[in-house]
DNA sequence: TTCAAACTACGAAACTTTTCGTTGACACTA
DNA sequence: TAGTGTCAACGAAAAGTTTCGTAGTTTGAA
C-alpha cells in the first residue's frame, strides 16, 4: 500500500528538482547545482534533504560514509500531486479552469499545442 | 504600480475562497460558512483576516463596529500567481506539461473541453 | 441603567520552516 | 602520525503559521 506522502515546501521542491533531472546525488553534488539558482549553505542543504528523509521525501544509500540521496517520488507523481492540491483548494475542483488560467498564463509551445489536442481526442473518446 | 502581494497559505486561501464567492463578508459570516466544511474557531478565522489585512491580500470596510472584509484579487489573478508559481518551480515554466498532467489528474467536462480547443485555436492563430 | 451578547485586538503557545554554526568522525596526505 | 579537508549529525535561532484564550469596548434589551 502507498502512503501518502506530505507536500513538499518551496524549498524542499527546489532540491528535488536536483534530483529528478539528476538523479541520485550526494549533498555536495546538490548543493552545488541549488548554488547556481540560489544562495544556500551547504549545511542547509544537508539539513533540508535529512527532513525530507524523515518525511518520506527523499531516500538515501548509506553504504558509503558519503551518502546517496534519491527522490522517492518521480516527478510526475510529485507534479500530480500538486497539481491535485491546487485543483481542490483554489479551482473547486474544475480541471478546464486550470487548464485555460495555466494557457494564459503562458503560452504552450506548437509541439505542445498538438500534443494536449491529441490528448483532448483521448479524453472525448472515452467519454 | 501593482504591488505584488505575497502567495497566500492554504488556510488563508479557504477564507478567501468564501469572500470570491460570497462577496464582501464580516468575520462570522466567513467563520459559518468556513465552518461547514472545517473545524476553527471564530477567533482563529478573525486573526487570519488581520494576518491578510497586514499582508495586503484582504481589504475591509470599518466603517461599522462590525468590519467588513474583502479580497483584494479576484479569484482568477490568484489562481494565475499561484499556477505560474508551480509553473515555474515545478514544471520549469512548461505550461504544456502542466496542462497534460492536470488532464489526467481529473478529466474536464464536455463543455469545457469545446472552450479549451477554442483557447488552443486562439492560440495557434497568435504564433 | 445594568447585563449579556457581539466584536476587535492582543498576546502567546505550539508547530513548522528556513538557515547555519559547531562538533566529532573519518580519510587522505605530507 | 599529525594536520587538513570532508562529511553527517545536532542543536538552535529566527521567522512564519496556526490556533485560541482573554480582555476590553460597544450595543441592544430588559
Amino acid at each position: 500500500m502507498k502512503k501518502k506522502l506530505p507536500k513538499p515546501t518551496d524549498s524542499e521542491v527546489a532540491l528535488l528538482r536536483v534530483l529528478w533531472q539528476r538523479g541520485p546525488r550526494t549533498v555536495r553534488e546538490v548543493w552545488e547545482e541549488a548554488s547556481r539558482t540560489q544562495q544556500i549553505g551547504y549545511t542547509t542543504v544537508l539539513k533540508i534533504l535529512q527532513i525530507m528523509l524523515a518525511k518520506g521525501l527523499v531516500e538515501r544509500d548509506e553504504t558509503d560514509r558519503t551518502h546517496v540521496y534519491r527522490a522517492a517520488l518521480a516527478q510526475e507523481e510529485t507534479q500530480r500531486q500538486l497539481i491535485g492540491h491546487l485543483l481542490d483548494r483554489v479551482f473547486a475542483g474544475s480541471a478546464g479552469k486550470l487548464v485555460m488560467q495555466a494557457l494564459s498564463v503562458k503560452k504552450a509551445s506548437r509541439e505542445e499545442l498538438v500534443q494536449i489536442r491529441k490528448l483532448l481526442d483521448e479524453i472525448e473518446e472515452e467519454k
